[in-house]
DNA sequence: CTGTATCCTTTCAGATACTG
DNA sequence: CAGTATCTGAAAGGATACAG
């Protein structure tokens, strides 16, 4: 393993701390896995299966990176087997007012959306 | 070419809108994109400037989509050299709220989420 | 100026197998 | 249950060259 701590960190740092936030959250996954945790704490299988289509593997991968960001609370249970529950931390609630914003312009406006890429497909076929 | 209109479309498509939105603008670049013309129209060598980092494949990629999706306009002026000048759409605008709480969160907590890495990483080489 | 096409390298992400 | 490790195929993305 190298010397750097996590993948996905040094981008091309445009030495703007702002494009690395937004290049953590801006994540197909980060987004789905916040708005999943909004309504409160979440075990790791119980997350998977909310989100479906993901693997454990980037399911992990992302939760990590969350964590390290200091969005996501990672509390082990030491039953056995043991549980682990993800729950978001209130830097994470902050940001998931934004996050919630988003995801309900994607419900309200994808019929809108929906239509422009079809008028859009049409006018390259048709012409 | 394939008979699909767009890469980055069938994801693995959850048979859910909602998320097919969200992979579009949870994407690192749209997020950029969105949010530069948040202040009017412009061109595409200038969003290009402004961003910073990208190059023009990708840009022109993400612009392609976003117009697709009916977030932005694509007008072409026909001068010589061709101009051409990148606007939101009314929908478009709709959606730049949410861009904005959420580059407006990056920008506020950027230097807790660092601190927050800092003591990640900390944890982890100390034990 | 605004792209598209090609090449090529890096990264992403699924499948599988295995550990605590 | 909650991961990690490895392997592999797919996709993203930069560089360059070229077209309208």
């Amino acid at each position: 393993m190298p010397s750097r701590p996590h993948p996905a960190f040094d981008v091309y740092a445009q030495n703007c701390p702002t494009r690395m936030v937004l290049n953590r959250i801006g994540d197909k996954w980060a987004l789905l896995i916040l708005d999943c945790l909004r309504d409160g704490s979440a075990r790791f299988s119980v997350i998977r299966r909310k989100i479906g289509g993901i693997s454990q593997k980037v399911l992990s991968q992302v939760l990590k990176n969350l964590e390290r960001d200091g969005l996501v609370l990672r509390t082990v249970h030491a039953t056995v087997p043991v549980a682990v529950e993800y729950s978001l931390t209130s830097l994470g609630e902050t940001l998931t007012q934004a996050v919630a914003s988003l995801t309900h312009w994607a419900e309200q406006h994808m019929e809108e959306v929906q239509e422009a890429q079809l008028r859009y497909d049409g006018k390259r076929i048709d012409g």
